[in-house]
DNA sequence: CGGTGACTATGACGACTGTCATAGACGCCT
DNA sequence: AGGCGTCTATGACAGTCGTCATAGTCACCG
């Protein structure tokens, strides 16, 4: 049995958003895209373009919660090292063409805000998970909590900069640093606050 | 007398691209932003918008990167830490609005692929601003290299966060870790590779 | 069998888009 | 004074946008 008409329409939107951002992605694209007609849109989502725009940005999210979680199962250090390995594959897959629909919601318009909150949400999300494993190596919370938060945000510019770049070799500088970092303050006795 | 007309418009561009990003921007709005009449948009750029979003995102480069030499002619160290300070303060003085105007064209569109090679030249330039003032400090270039991308990464990155969650705290924790790495790094003996 | 709800299919609406043509106004150079 | 380049001003074009109404198809349930 094919994929129903709704969830296909929210998996064409998250392909379409990675590609192209949520601005240049019209309604007509992503039925175009799923196979489903242009009179199912307001049938399955009343809400419209804003509606779509949510729910694909949740389900971006949560796809890349799940897989961070089953990473982060390991180690934060090689977690990190097959996260990066995973946008790395990714980018190159699409010619540096697709970028995380995540990013793509938070830089969206104000016509789109609620996909932009939720963008913010799934952001939380990764960076509790992320401290989560951080913090399981002895570090305090409020470190664990920064160390994670450099972690997503340098990935996620990173990620800006190979898709403008064309290149993956931000990622591989910042996948570097970011396990040398981890190595350090995890693998040892932790430095003072000093 | 008022700024000429082709500069006026590239600065409203520059500004509109923070606020929605580039697909999300037309050029009826640039030319009512600037105040210059919509018959002399192909006067001034024959080329059209990607004329235009290539200007604009050129400019928002050079911007930075003035800025950012500026800053970096103390200390690699303090020069982080008012670069963040001056994201702090431009992304709540916006109410969370405008972002970097470089982003907005990395993640743009085919329609406008010069300009996001544009943004790819820029981040570049950021990156060897940066990775020259943190090799002044006695890094190796290839571990100055790297961690200048995170610099730059982690906060374009620690931007798209705080534009999701409507508040400063990402790039603040960011800001800190960076400034702690090279503090580590740079001010004191610089660890083995192991 | 009949009907009820999920879904498809098509067409239309007003607004907006990038693009361009045309015509007029201003100021500087000779 | 005359002319030319810079810029303004307006309107129009073909296309696309989000949105919606309407009608038709299909499957399942009593």
């Amino acid at each position: 049995m094919p994929r129903p008409p709704r969830e296909a329409m929210i998996d064409s939107a998250v392909a379409l958003f990675r590609a192209r951002g949520v601005a240049d992605t019209s309604l007509r694209d992503v039925v175009e895209h799923s196979g489903v007609s242009r009179g199912s849109i307001y049938h399955h989502f009343p809400g419209g373009k804003e509606e779509l725009a949510l729910a694909a940005t949740e389900r971006g999210g949560t796809f890349i919660s799940g897989l961070l979680a089953r990473l982060l199962d390991d180690d934060a250090d090689k977690a990190i090292a097959a996260f990066v390995d995973y946008w790395t594959s990714a980018l190159t897959a699409a010619g540096f063409q697709d970028g995380c629909p995540v990013a793509a919601a938070a830089l969206s318009s104000d016509e789109t805000a609620s996909a932009r909150a939720a963008a913010g949400v799934a952001f939380t999300r990764w960076e509790e998970l992320m401290a989560e494993a951080i913090a399981r190596r002895g570090l305090p919370a409020d470190r664990a909590a920064s160390l994670s938060t450099l972690a997503i945000a340098g990935i996620e510019g990173a990620l800006l900069i190979c898709r403008a770049q064309g290149n993956t070799e931000a990622l591989a500088r910042v996948g570097a640093e970011l396990r040398r970092l981890l190595g350090e303050n995890g693998g040892e006795i932790v430095r003072g606050s000093a």
